[in-house]
DNA sequence: CCATCAATAGACCACGATGTCCATAAACAG
DNA sequence: CTGTTTATGGACATCGTGGTCTATTGATGG
């Protein structure tokens, strides 16, 4: 039975606040994290303990990160004695952008940085050219890049190019 | 006269929420927003009110992002009649970094993305090439680009409608 | 069947980011 | 000097994100 405190009080909570330009929100770059591991390691299924160990991620927070991947058919789950979590497809069919989508990070669309409505080439809003430049890095890195990226690099990596 | 309502208002906030891969968090976006119109126009003082109309930006928020521009040098203010808000130097030595920087976005330092404490390219973590290459997209671009650029881009083709 | 393992589900909380509002200080016009 | 105009400063409100915790469901092994 819950025993529903009423005198919740001394929680430590440490959040990880953005220290930077964060180009993804804390939960996709778990996401990423979980999703690397899983791509470097063969094809056995993991616990999210496990996993949680290895990508330094808090455990009960990662779980609710693993649904997600899972509803969004990225993975695949076990319960019971020796399940645990997989990939849904080779890493080579998961690219950083369907894990960003998945954590509710839409692809950077067409939003106006300036606040017009709408704004395009035709018709561009005075920050349009720097920040389109922007957004099609951004974007152009979350399409191109799968997890067979990250599964092949690390230790040896060749200079694998994109385009 | 309005006297300090103590029963609580049912306000309507619509926090903009970020809808997308958002490399630079709102206030951060607002702060190039209004830099932008500041370096399109002369060098007259524009104020707040005027400012926040231009840049489709809250006024009384806007006023504590303009706060902060001041305390980073980046603008000057005067109060009073006639006054309001100017670049305290050339647009074309504002960086966008500068901007990020006085709205305490760092300079999206070494920070590791794989959540190791340290993570360079002599012992890079699994996802350190791959974030690499956006991170240093993320800050070419933003040391690169300055405001002289967005004032020049789409300044004199003033989008008026032909008849 | 029962114990155990592990995913699923969701209630709950803390805190920072965003946003509103009011009071005060400075500069100027009359 | 008085009033208006403007920036400055800070007290609040609200919401989403990140994070913790407990209970439940499903699978496996004995």
């Amino acid at each position: 039975m819950r025993t529903k405190n009423p005198t919740t009080r001394p929680r430590k909570l440490p959040i990880a606040r953005r220290d930077g330009i964060a180009p993804v929100s804390q939960s996709a770059e778990y996401a990423l994290r979980v999703m690397t591991c899983l791509a470097r390691g063969d094809q056995i299924a993991r616990t999210a303990i496990d996993l949680a160990a290895e990508a330094s991620v808090p455990v009960h927070y990662l779980s609710k990160v693993l649904r997600r991947l899972v509803a969004a058919g990225l993975l695949s789950s076990q319960k019971g004695h020796g399940g645990g979590f997989v990939l849904a497809r080779p890493a080579s069919k998961i690219r950083f952008a369907d894990i960003l989508g998945a954590m509710g990070e839409a692809p950077v669309g067409g939003r106006c940085a300036f606040g017009w409505g709408k704004c395009d080439a035709k018709n561009p809003c005075p920050l349009h050219p720097a920040w389109s430049a922007l957004s099609d890095a951004l974007q152009s890195w979350a399409g191109d890049t799968t997890l067979a990226d990250v599964a092949a690099g690390a230790t040896h990596k060749k200079p694998r190019r994109r385009g």
